[in-house]
DNA sequence: CGCCGTATTGACAATCCTCAAGTAAGGTGG
DNA sequence: CCACCTTACTTGAGGATTGTCAATACGGCG
């Protein structure tokens, strides 16, 4: 069935859905918690549609405000900010799941802008229907706070990482960390990743030079911890790797899926 | 009127609440919205008493979890991550009026710490009564969401000053920023802030070592932009501060004290 | 085949770190 | 009140890490 075009504000086409929510394909992994029934109406009514981007699209931009609350069901994206004069720090990536665009609803402007690094497909929530969420769902609303406390742990790890641990460190806490998340989701085909990064967003997220980058990734190819060839990443030896950047792991939780 | 002990668990003293929250000299700052006088009876009634810490005491540890969310009422804390090696990052400061805990009551162990830089007195809620507030009072829920994107909005700033701001740049940032907060609050004394930190919280805080954080200090205090003397710090040129941290003003926004 | 974005590499420079040796300030006990 | 102790701050020297510049290679695509 070809989606119907129902609004098409800010130049993409706001579609209706192709999947309902009660067999949307993300919410039988074993990382989402299970919804009752009536949070799973809910969450079906709460949703006006679907958009796609295709790689490189911004989906909510730097100083702009939005109507909309997004979750991503398909494809990456990255949450980043900019200096005037071209300096990027990378925030965040976004994989299937992740919900995107609470700091809009929260604040009058974004302070970050989030873009496409695949094609992607979105859930579109509107912002006003927000207050029926909290004051009808609180199971829901508690699942919020949720989520933001969950990016906030990753902005903690980063900033450790950033803030305290050397390139290579880094760089092996970085892949490791995307290595583990895609696993979660099911992304990995043959135990590697479809990695739709360049050295540059790897730069970016870590607070590198691009060139730095490169030496510093080529140690882990060189000791045979990782091989990142034709965006495609496989983790050779986990163990060393975790060494490296000094992985603790923590006792993962289930998370909602709004 | 000496405040009766109700509890001692943990070695610390809750104790009765010394101020009824409707006449908390807080919630007159103009920085905080108002309350509805049915809110202001919830939060009365969440409030479970209070607790001092003084200098150096750590309110929640790494690994632990808590059954109590905070909101500081005076003095200054810390939040920090530690790696096993000693290096640390500290990842934001709470002043007063801040939300602290919600990662604790999010997640079942908590991955940083929160440590007092002053003796502190805060609030303190339980936990179990976290389901109360998400259901009978949404305008609360919504507003935990809010305090916790706000947490976030400042890890995205503190990000991208450590990825991408050179040492001069970032402690410019910093203390623009702390200056900015202790404003809001009114704890300006003069146009100068008493401030409980050492080089070494500095350094931890912007990612530079601590002999290096000295000499960028340095530079600021000879072509004067701030002084920092006996813990008490002043900018004398905001504008060329500003300038070299390329601090970018948002407008302010009220925000809700729990 | 040639173009363009990306990745790679070497040379050199700047930033930032470590080490070491102080000085200053505040608290404590005699 | 002063001697002593501890913590914090300061400064210089030298070194390690990371950045910049520039040249080249690679790979997909028209």
């Amino acid at each position: 069935m070809k989606p119907q075009i129902i609004n098409n504000s800010e130049g993409r086409s706001l579609q209706k859905r192709t999947i309902a929510c009660e067999v949307c394909p993300l919410r039988s992994l074993p990382v989402f918690r299970s919804f009752t029934p009536e949070e799973l109406k809910f969450v079906t009514e709460f949703k006006i549609g679907e958009i796609s981007l295709t790689t490189g699209q911004t989906l909510l931009q730097d100083g702009q405000s939005s109507p909309y609350l997004f979750t991503l069901l398909s494809g990456w994206m990255f949450r980043y900010k900019s200096m005037a004069d071209g300096r990027r720090q990378i925030l965040n990536f976004a994989l299937p799941g992740d919900f995107v665009g609470m700091q809009s609803a929260a604040f009058k402007e974004m302070q970050h802008a989030v873009e496409a690094l695949t094609d992607v497909r979105l859930c579109v929530f509107p912002r006003e229907k927000l207050w029926s969420l909290y004051s009808t769902q609180p199971g829901l609303g508690f699942d919020l706070t949720w989520l933001v406390s969950r990016e906030e742990r990753m902005l903690d790890d980063h900033l450790l990482s950033v803030g305290r641990r050397t390139a290579l460190e880094r760089m092996a806490y970085f892949v490791m960390l995307l290595h583990r998340r895609a696993k979660e989701l099911a992304l990995l085909v043959n135990g590697a990743l479809e990695l739709p990064i360049t050295q540059q967003h790897v730069a970016d997220t870590l607070g590198l030079s691009i060139v730095h980058t490169n030496k510093t990734l080529r140690k882990l190819y060189d000791r045979d911890i990782i091989s990142w060839k034709q965006r495609t990443l496989a983790v050779l030896n986990e163990k060393e790797l975790a060494n490296i950047a000094r992985y603790e792991r923590v006792a993962p939780q289930l998370r909602p899926l709004i």
